[in-house]
Formats: structure tokens, sequence, C-alpha cells
DNA sequence: TCTGGGGTCCTAGGACCC
DNA sequence: TCTGGGGTCCTAGGACCC
């Protein structure tokens, strides 16, 4: 086994959110599905998390509005999100992936990487297929590669419920001419950036200066643009627990919020709820920060160390307190998040 | 029809110290 | 009076991802 290649599967469920909806109640299957917010479409300020194929069919994708949602797809059955319900489900799917007992490497609720040795990675992720279908009914595709980027990208062309095989072989005749942003790592921002540096497709970045680039976008940045392009780098899977490196809590409130004193009991809830939710662990918090969202969209977000640490919730609140009072707020405030970062 | 919630990593300037 | 490097911490913000 030890000189069979290394390979790295991704798998990634379809439709992740509506599919374990849909499996708790068997008749919503083939109708359109919406999962976000309260599941109330008539209350503004809240977005889709997950759309079913079939509500995706009519324009409904993740990040819309409901209230265009609702408009686009009026007999979608819409659904409040259930984290707690998605965790359980997640587990189970990843139970089953480290039941293959090759590294598993958990990424999100919804997709983990794989890092078999096998001379067969298509009969290993049919395998796969099959036995997450099984032990928990939610289907998936699988994407094979050498790399990270390469699997990403291979399950992206298997969705849904498909195998593909992006490698050493294929990679530059499938993404060469393709947009930099198709690529995992380069989002909008970056490729209008690149467009700057009359670098459009993936083939182009691939031949990018890396000075160039460096100059550009940093020492780190800059250079690894190009290392995506390429298909990404070989890296041993991190198949541990994650160690958090921050906690926070935010909320858009459906009503801007005037009144000063009121803008602070928001944030002590929210200050409160966060703590709660580290002080549950062993986790020690050494930075407070608040962020402040006015209706008018303008963010900004300010901090203080804690150098010494602390875990005392009545700590934390006040230091959120002082955080707010730094900002000068003119204008009626939409969101509100406090972020506890924690000692590693 | 205005645009959620929860994360990670990188960059860059200024303070401060040696 | 004018000048060097190196290092770390703090803070704000950008960008990406699920």
């Amino acid at each position: 086994v030890a000189d069979e290649p290394a390979w790295i599967l991704h798998v990634d469920l379809d439709q992740f959110l509506a599919a374990v909806e849909v499996r708790r109640r068997p008749q919503l299957r083939g109708q359109p599905v919406i999962v976000g917010g309260q599941g109330d479409p008539t209350q503004r300020r809240q977005v889709v998390q997950c759309a079913s194929y079939e509500a995706r069919a009519y324009g409904v994708h993740a990040g819309m509005a409901l209230t265009m949602a609702v408009r686009k797809c009026p007999q979608a059955v819409f659904l409040a999100s259930d984290s707690d319900a998605y965790d359980g489900a997640s587990k189970e799917v990843m139970d089953a992936l480290r039941g293959f007992g090759w590294p598993v490497e958990v990424w999100g609720w919804d997709e983990a990487f794989l890092g078999p040795r096998t001379n067969d990675p298509e009969s290993l992720a049919g395998e796969i297929k099959e036995t997450v279908a099984a032990k928990t009914g939610l289907s998936c595709a699988v994407g094979i590669g050498e790399t990270r980027q390469r699997a990403k990208l291979a399950a992206h062309f298997a969705k849904p419920g498909g195998i593909y095989r992006l490698d050493a072989s294929n990679w530059l005749p499938v993404m060469g001419e393709r947009p930099t942003d198709a690529l995992w790592g380069i989002g909008s921002r970056i490729a209008r950036s690149l467009t700057e540096l009359d670098l459009h497709t993936v083939a182009e970045l691939i031949d990018a200066d890396p000075e160039v680039l460096a100059a550009r976008f940093g020492p780190v940045n800059g250079p690894r643009l190009i290392e995506i392009a390429r298909g990404g780098t070989e890296s041993e899977l991190e198949t541990g627990p994650r160690e958090p490196k921050s906690r926070s809590r935010q909320h858009t409130y459906p009503e801007d919020l005037i009144e000063r004193a009121d803008i602070e009991d928001r944030l002590r809830v929210l200050a409160d709820e966060v703590s709660g939710d580290v002080l549950k662990s062993d986790y020690t918090i050494i930075r407070v920060a608040v962020t402040v969202r006015t209706a008018s969209f303008w963010t900004q977000t300010r901090s203080r160390s804690i150098p010494l640490g602390t875990r005392d919730p009545t700590e934390i609140r006040e230091a959120a307190l002082l955080v707010l009072d730094r900002f000068t707020i003119t204008r009626p405030v939409r969101l509100l998040a406090v972020r506890l970062d924690l000692r590693t």
C-alpha cells in the first residue's frame, strides 16, 4: 500500500442544509426548499443560507435576500436555519468518512478532504459516495487531485453527486483559459486587481512575474497566487481537532437601533452570549473587538487587547463597552458584533 | 429587494525597545 | 545634530472561505 500514489479526495455534500431538512421531511423531496433566517420570507434583513437544486432553478441562491427569493419562487418551502441539526448531520458524515481509515481534514459543515494512497481513486470515490448515502441518506460529490486545490475544484465539476479528477495531466487544459477567480482562494477583488496587471486567465497567472505579484499583493500572497494557479501544493492534511483562534457573535437587527442605551444593551447581550460560548471551554480571551454597521452599511471594527488575558464575563462585557465608546456613532445602527480573540 | 453569520490569514503603520 | 538597523506588540482593515 505504501508504494501506491497519494491522492487528495474532496468530499462535498450536495445542497447540504436543504438535504438535511428534506431527510427529516421526506414529503419535501423534489420540491424547492429554501433554508435561511427564521424561515419567514416576509422578514427583512435575512438571507438564503441554502437553496435546493429545485429552488436554484428559479434563480434562488445562497446570500440572496429572502424577500427576493420568495418573489423568484413563491411556491418554495421556507425553513428556519437549524444549526444543531446541521452539526449533528455533519458529524454523521465525518464519522462515515473516518471509517475508511485514511486521514480526514474537516472543512466546515459539509466538506472534507481525505488523503488515501491508492492506484484507483475513482473506485474509492464511488465507495465513499455509496457509504455516505447508506449511512446518512445524504449525497455528495467527490473531487480527485494531487492537491487540495485540484481536488476542491474537481469536486466543483463533479457536482451534484458525481466524481471528477483534476490532476497534472488535465489541469492546464481544463483550467488554463478560465478566469482567475475560478480558482479556490482568488475572489472577485484579487481577480480585478490581476486584470489591472493584464492577467486574466489561469494560464496567464501561471506565467506572471512573481516580483510584480509580490509588489502588488505582498511577500506571502503574491507568490502564493502563482502556486494556486499551478494547482496548489501538496501538503499534509490537518486531521486533529481545530483550536479556534476567535469566537464571535453578530446580529443584524430587524429595525435600526437609535438610542444609545439600546445600543449598549444589545452589545451587552452579544458580549454575554459569546463569553458564554467561550467560557464553556478552557480558553483565555486576549482581545475584545466590536463591529458597528450603520444603516448606510458603513462598517468599522475597533478592538482592545487584554494582555494578561481574562475569563471574567464582566470584564469582557465592560471591555466591549469601552471599545464602543471609541466610536462616534451618528447614524442608526443596523448591526453589532463582538469578537473574542483567544490565546492560542 | 438592499446586502446573514461565523471564521481564518495577511498587510501595514506606528509605538516602543535595544 | 543626525543617523543605522532589528524586533515585537498593537491596531485597523482587506480578502477569502463555508
